[in-house]
DNA sequence: GTCTATACTAGGATAGAC
DNA sequence: GTCTATCCTAGTATAGAC
C-alpha cells in the first residue's frame, strides 16, 4: 500500500493511487468506498484523488481496467509451454489462482462484474471478460467446451474465495468437502493460502 | 413491488419490506442502498424500516436469509422426478435459471457473497452456500464430481448474466459465441428473456 | 504537484406524536 | 402500527493557496 513520497510525477502518482484503490475497492465495494479512504492508503489527501480523476466514478472504471489488464498479462505470461508436463488450462489455473491471492484483486473483479448495469462501468466489465474470452479462444487455442469448462471453474473459484468458505474448511467438515471437489488435489495449497 | 396499504400486521408489512428490499439491494448492492429507498419501494416512511429491522445490516442479512431459503425452497421443489426425461441437474439448472430471471434475486445473493470478509454478513452467505452444498449432496444425490460442475456452471451464469453480456450478443458475435457456449442449446431461451 | 478549507448533500438512526 | 421532524456524520466535489 504505498510509502508517501513528496512531489513525484502525476503518472507515477496515478499507479500508486490504483494501487491502493483496487485493495480499498476490493474490500468495501463500488459504492462503499470513499475516495478519502483511497486517498489516505496511496498517502496523499483526498481532494487530489478527485483531481486527478475526475469522480469516484472514473476512479473505479480505470481500476477495473488497470486490474483487467493485469489479468490478461497474468494469462498471457503463462501461455508459453514450459519445462513440466502441465497443459495450457494447467498453466493458466496456476496462473489465476496465484493473481486473485491478492483479495483485492479478485473483489474488485467481482464487483465490477456485478455493476454490468451502470451505463459507465457495465461496458468495462463486459468488455474486460469478452477479451479474456477472445484470449482463450484464439491465443490459448482452447475449443469452446474447454473454454465453458475453464470459466465456470474460474467463477466457481472466485466465489469460494470471496465468501471464505475456506476458513470454515478448518472447522467444518462439511466445508472441507465442498473445497475439496472444487479445488481436487490443489485443496492444501489453497487452504494454506487462505488461513495466511 | 408491494402496494401499499394502511395498518397492516408487523409480520406482513416485513414481508412486504423484504420483497422490496431484494429487488434494491441488488441493483445498488449492500452499500448503495440506502434504508430510504428501499423504505420508498415498499410505500412506507424511512424510520419505520429502521424501527422494523434495527439498522440497514439487519435488514440486509434478512434479505439475504430470505433469498437463500427461496433458492432452497425452489430446487427442492426441482427433486421430484417429473414426467419428462430430465436428470436431476437438469431439473435444477431448469428451475434455477426460472429463479435468477428475478435481477434482484440473483444480484442479493452475489452481493452476500462477495461479503464474505463482512463479521455480521459472511457468516450467513456461507452457511446459506453450504446448505445448498449438503442439499446437493444429501437430497439430490449427486456425486462430488457432479456438484463441482453444477456449481461452477451455476458460478459463470451468474457471471454472465450480471455483467449483462447476454444484451452485447444481439451485436457481438463474440459476445454470442460466449453466451452459447456456456448455455447451450438454451441460448436462445436466456437470451429472449434478457431482452425482456 | 499537492494541500487546507469548505460548501453542500445524502443517509442512518433517534425522539416523540398520533 | 406508522409518521414527521430532526440530529449528526460521512462523503463528493470545488476554490484557492503554496
Amino acid at each position: 500500500m504505498s510509502t508517501r513520497s513528496d512531489r513525484i510525477s502525476a503518472d507515477e502518482r496515478r499507479e500508486q493511487i490504483l494501487d491502493a484503490a483496487v485493495a480499498v475497492f476490493g474490500e468495501f465495494g463500488y459504492a462503499g468506498t470513499s475516495t478519502d479512504r483511497v486517498a489516505r492508503a496511496a498517502g496523499i489527501s483526498q481532494p487530489y484523488v478527485v483531481r486527478l480523476f475526475g469522480t469516484k466514478e472514473q476512479l473505479f472504471i480505470e481500476t477495473l481496467r488497470h486490474t483487467l489488464e493485469r489479468l490478461l498479462a497474468t494469462f498471457r505470461a503463462a501461455l508459453p509451454v514450459d519445462a513440466e508436463e502441465a497443459s495450457v488450462e494447467q498453466r493458466l489455473g496456476e496462473a489465476y489462482l496465484r493473481l486473485v491471492e491478492d483479495r483485492g484483486v479478485l473483489l474488485t473483479l467481482l464487483h465490477g462484474f456485478m455493476l454490468g448495469s451502470d451505463p459507465g462501468i457495465g461496458p468495462v466489465a463486459r468488455d474486460g471478460f469478452l477479451q479474456v474470452f477472445r484470449m482463450l479462444r484464439d491465443e490459448a487455442g482452447l475449443a469452446p467446451e474447454q473454454i465453458h469448462r475453464f470459466l465456470a471453474d474460474g467463477m466457481l473459484i472466485n466465489t469460494l474465495l470471496a465468501t471464505g468458505i475456506g476458513v470454515d474448511a478448518a472447522t467444518d467438515r462439511d466445508a472441507a468437502d465442498l473445497m475439496e471437489c472444487t479445488f481436487g488435489e490443489r485443496v492444501g495449497e489453497v487452504l494454506a493460502r487462505a488461513s495466511a
